[in-house]
DNA sequence: TGGATAATAGACAGACCTGTCTGTATACTG
DNA sequence: CAGTATACAGACAGGTCTGTCTATTATCCA
């Protein structure tokens, strides 16, 4: 038996809703492939909303720490580029590839005052300081442009390989920033 | 009463379905809102899946068209940046501003070889050689690869702008795609 | 061993979904 | 005027969805 009924609920419906859409994806559905019953779901989720915003936490969570790790491990502008290696790991991963959770529910939940937007719209403010962050370390001359350049950069590539297929989008994504960086004088 | 109810349909499906979502946009909302009998529809339209597939067709066009437009009455490096120019005019339309109406159909229909999936690629890969040709023009010495990094810059200041709320994620891009140009000599 | 806790299966309500069907009204066309 | 195409309203079938409910079983701890 797994561990904790709680947590195969979040990862079940982390690989559906990731694979196979947050509409598109039932209750029910959730339910026989986790074997948990659904007394049990709603025990520990109010609603169907509420278990999609406990998904996108649990997935936040790993995801940021992993950056901070590498900005903790390593010199920042390798920490900065290692994020475009982590995207191309990402892209190539084992298992189907289907850009990123969050820019997909946000694609579902048009509405930005919708909480699962909201929630998704936040991650990506985090990550868009995390980057900031590195580019103040590197004293670059315009942190707060040059990050949503990057991100801009690293989204498309997302959003290119799942729309196309897994390719060698991170390392072109990876190059165009090498070269906004040295044009930085980083 | 409106010139043709294929037409009707199309626009109502397709105004429903970027600010609803695709699945969360039913058959009877686009019957009620556009006034046409579900009869009509399904005379026009085999299924629901085609509808969509056609509302794509029909979105497809005219983007190319004013693409090929800019080509024809611009030096390229202006008509380089003048896409620029559409996408922040895109974000800051007036009526709501929900992403790329294919990219968001990639994100509902993931499987790559589903028809609306397939169809949303197709449209991506145009508007790449679109740019591709443009940096030909150019004489640009990598244009494959360049035509590919400035769609990142494009397709992620999209997403990013639909996640975050219209600001100026396409000047930002712009100023980005510039030093990617300079970079390559042009 | 006994009792609380947690999870189970499965039926159910009520809403909504797509797609089909019937029968009627309107408008154009030979 | 007759005939045909087009669109209409609205009921309907069959399925799926979320969320609630009941009644039963397993597990753990004192």
């Amino acid at each position: 038996m797994a561990t904790n009924k709680r947590d195969l609920l979040l990862s079940t419906a982390e690989r559906l809703f990731y694979t196979e859409g947050y509409h598109a994806t039932g209750i029910d559905r959730i339910l026989s492939e986790s074997g948990v019953a659904k007394m049990t779901l709603y025990k520990h989720f109010k609603s169907k909303e509420e278990l999609i915003l406990a998904v996108l936490d649990a997935r936040q969570q790993p995801m940021l720490e992993r950056l901070r790790e590498a900005r903790d491990k390593l010199p920042p502008r390798k920490a900065l580029l290692g994020v475009f290696e982590g995207l191309n790991n990402m892209i190539h991963s084992p298992s189907a590839f289907c850009g990123c959770l969050f820019i997909n529910a946000a694609a579902e939940y048009h509405d930005r005052d919708h909480p699962i937007h909201q929630r998704s719209a936040t991650y990506k403010v985090q990550f868009q300081t995390h980057l900031r962050e590195l580019l103040e370390a590197l004293d670059a001359p315009q942190p707060e442009q040059l990050a949503r350049q990057l991100q801009f950069l690293i989204e498309g590539a997302l959003s290119m390989a799942h729309i196309e297929g897994p390719a060698d989008q991170a390392l072109q994504a990876k190059a165009a920033a090498d070269q906004l960086l040295q044009a930085a004088g980083i």
